[in-house]
DNA sequence: ATGGTAGCGCTGCTA
């Protein structure tokens, strides 16, 4: 089975291109973040439509994650569920059980810059994170955890680690925080396959980025053992990035037979 | 040299 996560930047304006995208590439199970929109607003019956289930958390304006699946999402949640006076209101983090496999789907917070108080807010964020997971699942479960995770896991993952370096995205703190997630039992599917394989998945509007391929690789799919065995191949759909109406982010697709 | 582009929603914030 094939299971896609995609930062849209608004479900709304990517709508055309995500459906032939879909209809093309017929992927089974599908994570957004940055949908952008209230639940009321999201296109929930055109999926469905195409044979999807659909779970969404959104909210106006900023954030809002959802997935899709050829079968039903159950037991689905929204938020980390911990105490409501630390919801913070941000729609961050839906998780559901599909195809045999516990889903979460995250938008990790982006940060800004590293003297920006929204900084240590992702710092801890992972921390929040990894408590969640801690609660919620176990590392022996086939567990798929994955999204904009908002960090380069390291070096690899950045089209010029010089001048990305202590930049945000790429400080010692974030990959850190990153790795207390992955010390819960995950592991990065795409770079357990492809070890030495520079690619990227989001590219800056602003300038040439896309035009030089000056890219950085935060959207990833991580998953438990028991997924990594089952895990086939990974790919980077870079084609989804190119002309009008495009996201600044690319999907990555796993195979997990 | 603090640019540059995009989305939301209506002025500036977020990325």
């Amino acid at each position: 089975m094939k299971l896609v996560t995609w930062n849209l930047n608004s479900i709304r304006m990517r709508m055309a291109r995500f459906v032939a995208w879909l209809e093309r590439e017929q992927p089974d199970v599908v994570c957004l973040q940055e949908t952008k929109v209230e639940d009321a607003g999201f296109p929930t019956a055109e999926l469905t439509k195409l044979g999807y289930h659909v779970a969404t958390f959104g909210q106006r304006s900023y954030n809002g994650v959802a997935i899709l699946s050829t079968q039903p999402l159950v037991d689905v949640t929204r938020r980390f569920g911990e105490d409501p006076q630390d919801d913070d209101g941000d729609a961050r983090v839906i998780a559901a059980t599909t195809h045999g496999i516990r889903v979460v789907c995250l938008y990790v917070p982006n940060g800004q810059e590293l003297t920006s108080d929204k900084y240590p807010y992702k710092l801890a964020w992972f921390g929040r994170l990894r408590a969640y997971l801690d609660r919620t699942a176990k590392p022996t479960d086939p567990l798929v955890v994955c999204g904009d995770m908002n960090v380069t896991p390291d070096d690899r993952d950045v089209w010029s680690p010089e001048k990305w370096k202590d930049q945000i995205h790429c400080s010692a703190p974030e990959r850190a925080a990153l790795q207390t997630m992955t010390e819960f039992g995950l592991v990065d599917l795409f770079r357990e396959k492809y070890p030495d394989t520079r690619a990227w998945s989001w590219w800056d509007y602003r300038g040439v980025s896309f035009f030089k391929d000056q890219g950085l690789r935060i959207d990833v799919i991580f998953g438990t053992k028991s997924i990594v065995d089952r895990t086939t191949s990974v790919a980077i759909d870079r084609t989804a990035r190119k002309g009008q109406d495009a996201s600044d982010h690319a999907p990555v697709i796993a195979t997990i037979d």
